[in-house]
RNA sequence: GGCCCCAUGGUCAAGCGGUUAAGACAUCGCCCUUUCACGGCGGUAACACCGGUUCAAAUCCGGUUGGGGUCACCA
């Protein structure tokens, strides 16, 4: 028998921002079904008309396209397994048919229960700890055939449940979790189909992975608990269960799930902080998932040819945001010239209004940011020379104080006057000159320049460069303000 | 609270019965250097606890503790 063919799929709900969890569920659908020269495929999930929101959608394509991970079937990409949005599969009434055919098999069953019973259902059971006990107590599945036509015929609001056993065990597997046995008295008839004719959540993925033959089932650990019911229903029906990947959750520095309110949950949130797409996608196919050889930086290609789910780990992991940043760096780094300018200029022209060489100024700031934004607070004494104390003129390891200092620039001035050309390479010669005549460090020279035309305690580049960069008329303004501070 | 899951440095993690318990981020120190950064070198730092099984346990089993998840006509 040859293997079937490889389909996975990413199947979110438009309701808001991309998480990065669901990030990383999409990546290792993709990454599943990629590795194996397969389908990925993307569903759309808006069985819930009440938290549906229109430009979710347009966020999650947007992502995808941004992330690389494209699909090979999905809405606007019709591979024969359509239509690939719920609402639409919705009308051909194909989870209604589907659930009837339960309830023939007396796997499901209607249920007339009003929201209000079921509230007293729960209220009235409760624990000695007086949390609630909410497991549906079957009361409707003991109505007759003819009681429940009755009902339809008369317009009876109504919801079809699973009919689950009492007794017993289920057990299903998970690739990650291994196998997992729960009593069948812990399985609530969860419902099927919403009163409103939708099909809930959970029975719309099970149809839906059947009938789009999807292989490899990923989602979060916060599905683990319902995955027996799927098993029931799966068995019910006398289908094949997919194989399940459930991966840990994500947490963040309080170990708690991550949310909103960490400030980086979303990857458009990661985006608009100056994260590189690539660096995310690399840096979140780390998170619960280890690759065999020695190495963590991965292009999107790399990683579909190592990634093996059955590497995924089991416990939770922390969004360290501060090895983002560094992965991010290393991006930086390794960016070529055009990409790099084309996110650098912008940032760097926020700052900067005056004439200078941008490029070579984004040169400069190359090895210093981890995200683009850090560049503006390294930049902006290019733009005006702060006010700074002269306390800074005094640095141990140059043996500067602001004695020596004050000599330097009174002695340099004239020589930098006389410079026709700011150049590195004259700025540089004069410097040395003055060092060699005088028989000083480099740095009694250098470290007061570099401080009087910044103005600051650090710099990306030094004295030449800034020099160079600021030109003559306004490095020589700026040593006369260190002058004038220092006398 | 019931049920389920998890447990190696601050964080991500390797490890599948015998290792001096990797590596990365962070942190600290040194080198390079006109500052900072980059780069190079080095240091601090971990098997939650208690019992088994075994010649041998971070690795297997039980319990304890701790953490997480889930208990919707949400996904």
């Amino acid at each position: 028998m040859s293997k079937a063919k490889v389909r996975t799929r990413f199947a979110p709900s438009p309701t808001g921002r991309m998480h990065v969890g669901n990030l990383r569920t999409a990546l290792y659908e993709y990454l599943i079904a990629k590795h194996e020269d397969g389908t990925f495929v993307l569903r759309i999930e808006d069985t819930d008309q009440e938290r549906f929101v229109p430009e979710a959608l347009d966020i999650i394509r947007e992502t995808m396209r941004v992330t690389g991970l494209v699909e090979d079937e999905g809405p606007d990409k019709d591979g024969g397994f359509g239509p690939y949005v719920q609402s639409e599969r919705m009308k051909t009434g194909m989870y209604m048919d589907y659930a009837k055919q339960l309830v023939e098999k007396g796997e499901a069953y209607y249920c007339f229960c009003t929201k209000e019973r079921l509230d007293s259902l729960r209220g009235s059971e409760t624990t000695e700890s007086g949390k609630e006990i909410a497991k549906y107590d079957k009361h409707c599945l003991s109505l007759s055939k003819e009681e429940v036509q009755k009902n339809l015929d008369a317009g009876m609001p109504y919801v079809i449940r699973q009919n689950n056993p009492t007794e017993g065990t289920t057990t299903f597997h998970d690739v990650v979790f291994g196998d997992i046995t729960v009593d069948n008295s812990e399985l609530d008839d969860m419902i099927l189909i919403k009163s409103d004719g939708y099909p809930t959540y959970n029975f719309a993925n099970v149809i839906d992975d059947h009938l789009m033959e999807i292989t490899h089932v990923v989602r979060g650990n916060e599905y683990l608990s319902s995955a027996p019911k799927y098993n029931r229903l799966y068995e019910a029906f006398g289908w094949e269960v997919p194989v399940y990947v459930h991966c840990p959750v994500i947490t963040d520095e309080t170990h708690k799930k991550l949310s909103k309110r960490s400030g980086h949950s979303s990857v458009e949130d990661l985006l608009e902080q100056g994260f590189l797409p690539e660096a995310v996608v690399n840096f979140v196919a780390l998170l619960g998932w280890s690759p065999e050889e020695e190495r963590e930086m991965y292009t999107l290609k790399e990683l579909e040819e190592t990634f093996d789910y059955k590497r995924i780990n089991k416990s939770p992991a922390v969004f360290d945001i501060v090895k983002l940043r560094w992965m991010n760096g290393e991006y930086i780094k390794k960016m070529d010239d055009e990409r790099y300018y084309e996110y650098a200029l912008p940032v760097i022209k926020s700052v900067i209004t005056k004439d200078y060489d941008l490029k070579y100024i984004a040169d400069l700031v190359k090895t210093r940011i981890e995200v683009f934004p850090d560049i503006k607070e390294l930049i902006d004494f290019f733009e005006e020379l702060p006010d700074y104390d002269i306390a800074m003129y005094t640095h141990k390891k140059m043996k500067t104080n602001s004695e020596n200092s004050l000599v330097t620039l009174q002695e340099m001035l004239p020589r930098l006057e006389a410079l026709d050309e700011f150049s590195r390479e004259k700025l540089e010669e004069t410097c040395k000159a003055y060092i060699a005549e005088k028989e000083i460090k480099n740095g009694i020279c250098l470290w007061p320049l570099r401080t009087a035309v910044s103005g600051k305690q650090f710099t990306p580049g030094g004295a030449y460069e800034i020099m160079e960069i600021i030109g003559k008329e306004e490095s020589i303004k700026r040593i006369k303000v260190g002058i004038e501070k220092l006398s």
